[in-house]
DNA sequence: GAAGACGTCATCCTTTGGTATGGATCTGCT
DNA sequence: AGCAGATCCATACCAAAGGATGACGTCTTC
């Protein structure tokens, strides 16, 4: 869980720091291309139309690495859980098993029989959920925790 | 259905029209710039600097745009109600309404606000949904419509 | 025009769900 | 040793959901 954080930021900078030297890395190509085949007035208008060009396409591949995770948490497009937002929702295992169970349509008594524990518990623990999930009733929580990615 | 189609055709030929506006505006821009205060050596580094940021943000915008169309289409298909299962289960229109409700977390109240009718006809609504999904429960009917295709 | 599906509403009653509060262990960590 | 968090359980009360039954009007269909 911890080395997924590491990992979407070492993302990040990995993006950015691939902008500076593509930057870069055009700005020395012009003036290679400047000076090298001594061509002095290349057009700014050139200029301008290459530096578009690319620089939407990166604008645009950038954009989709930056986007993807937050449309992914909106749509639920991956089936799989979020470990980095069950983390940071701070349910508990025990919290998390009345959870799933829940999402399967299973009354609190029936969580009670397969978990092992008598009724109130599982109260305890759904209400401890519903303050976590800041919802008031189990449908919305449900809906709430698969939008969030916290259950399959 | 082709109303969707078209709209997303129109929505495409929006974000091509606006992006040659946006590189002939800029083309403009400095032109302007250039002759309208007698500036006629701006380097092409900071036209390059210029061009690169405003390309760079556009191109994240329309790469959003495109995306999120791409990812809709994806959803549509994976996510898609089987039209031929809700014939089968016999569930009316507005038994399917007050469903696809249930499904976002709503209470019968709000579920009653919300499509204008009174608290005892969503209730009734949802008897007959529950004895024509066989369950007996809410949560129990939200995870058997998904499971069947009946909601999205 | 009778039959049936649909949508609407109501009343009464039972079950389930949710909140509040408090207490008991146990474990891991400082 | 002591604290925090997790797990477990209990009681009591209120809110929401669900079941049963009956009723009324509108449509479509045979």
């Amino acid at each position: 869980m911890a080395a997924s954080v590491q990992t979407r930021r070492a993302g990040f900078r990995t993006t950015v720091v691939l902008y500076g030297l593509a930057l870069a890395a055009l700005v020395v190509a012009l003036k290679y291309i400047e000076y090298r085949f001594l061509i002095r007035d290349l057009s700014v208008e050139v200029y301008i139309g290459v530096v578009a060009v690319l620089f939407t396409a990166l604008g645009i591949w950038m954009g989709s690495k930056l986007l993807r995770r937050k449309q992914e948490e909106q749509v639920g497009v991956s089936h799989q859980v979020d470990e980095e937002a069950l983390r940071r929702s701070g349910i508990s295992g025990r919290e998390l098993e009345v959870l799933q169970l829940m999402a399967t349509g299973r009354s609190n008594q029936e969580i009670a029989n397969q978990l092992f524990i008598s009724l109130p518990t599982v109260k305890s623990h759904s209400s401890n959920l519903f303050m976590k999930l800041e919802v008031r009733r189990r449908t919305e929580a449900v809906h709430k925790a698969k939008s969030l990615g916290l259950i399959a």
